[in-house]
DNA sequence: TTTTCATCTATACAGTGCTCAGATAATCCA
DNA sequence: TGGATTATCTGAGCACTGTATAGATGAAAA
């Protein structure tokens, strides 16, 4: 068996430094936002000098960029725990609540797998992180050729309502609606009341 | 006339830094983005020391908070060069137009605007300048009282559509197409085809 | 055992936002 | 007019950041 883990006493070499720093900086993120991020922070977390990370990361991009991953694959779990049901309307409604519930319960990841001066969009692994958490959306929009655009429409609807809730804009027009509040119930009954999407019609057929 | 422009010898007094500093950092904005912008970066473009910002804007977020402000200006400006015709559906279309087009054409303003760290939200000016840049989503939606719902889901679909093609994950959509391309001709016809907001028959009466 | 290699430390550098004492110029007031 | 007040800006300093590099340390391979 591979587990040479010392714990006992401090090893000199970590042995896990690398999903350590993830762990940490995930945690920082978790805490304190993105603005409480900073490389040397993770590092300290770890218990380890300032420039140990550089080594298996490169950069902070290179960190970040690990974070952002893990992001993407949660989020992916979270929509695919939405089970599909015989009405494809309201799974859309509940795909769109899970998206919103995700960024409202992470706001830090969500934030950061968005950010593309922090994640290192050239890694190959990004563009299929993000395609793969979207799967979900996909199979319940259904139609499996074509349906780009319907797709594009609807990660923009929740990707909106995600964001403009996540930065305190719905405030304004739900007046002083608490966030908790928003996804519980403010949000259910916008969904299935004006969420086009999410209409029992279904994309309708253009043919 | 106030205009005791000294403009040719450098004054000790600069007689104009906050405009002064305000547009460099709007021109740092465009030029080279959020990332490139630093209150240094700005002293230096105002031709002034590293310390005289503090006293117009107190900090880099107070200046920042201006350039916002501005920002949101200059979106209602946008949007209500749309003007208004006897077809509702066509008009929220050339406001999601003009919406998304704004975005991709100032995106170091647009990201800046929703940018909750580098804004000071708690700014009374913040909330009045939102929501007045949204004047024209309102009106062209139409009914006056109640709606809110309605302009939450629009404003929620044009706002992610904005975000994600200039996060550059439309791309990952519709194989490989430049921003350009984007707002001049495939965002158009996705409006047209798969936009609901967008339809004919206006938003449905749910007596 | 000896060599090689991956890992981590220590230090240094350039850049940042912010603070504060003091210099400078404009303005107000008598 | 001249003196005092006020707004404005400078310059230096502090704590922090990411990154680069030389060297120390331990593990693994030969």
């Amino acid at each position: 068996m591979k587990n040479t883990r010392p714990a006992a006493k401090a090893a000199y070499h970590h042995g896990n430094l690398k999903a350590a720093l993830i762990e940490a900086a995930d945690t920082i993120l978790r805490d304190h936002g993105i603005e409480g991020f900073s490389l040397r922070e993770a590092a300290r977390r770890a218990g380890v000098s300032i420039g140990a990370p550089a080594h298996h990361f490169g950069s902070a991009t290179g960190l970040l960029t690990e974070v952002a991953l893990l992001g993407y694959e949660s989020l992916g779990q979270a929509l695919s725990a939405v089970r599909p049901t015989d009405d494809p309307g309201a799974d859309l409604q509940q795909l769109a609540l899970a998206y919103v519930g995700f960024a409202l319960a992470h706001p830090g990841r969500f934030r950061l797998m968005f950010r593309p001066d922090l994640v290192n969009r050239d890694d190959p692994r990004y563009g299929l992180a993000s395609t793969a958490a979207l799967t979900g959306f996909a199979t319940a929009i259904g139609r499996r050729k074509g349906g780009m655009a319907e797709i594009f429409m609807v990660w923009s609807s929740v990707h909106g309502m995600a964001n403009l809730v996540l930065d305190g804009k719905a405030k304004y027009l739900f007046d002083g609606a608490l966030p908790e509040d928003f996804v519980a119930h403010i949000l259910p009954d916008l969904l299935a009341e004006a969420w086009p999407f999410g209409a029992r019609s279904g994309p309708q057929d253009r043919s």
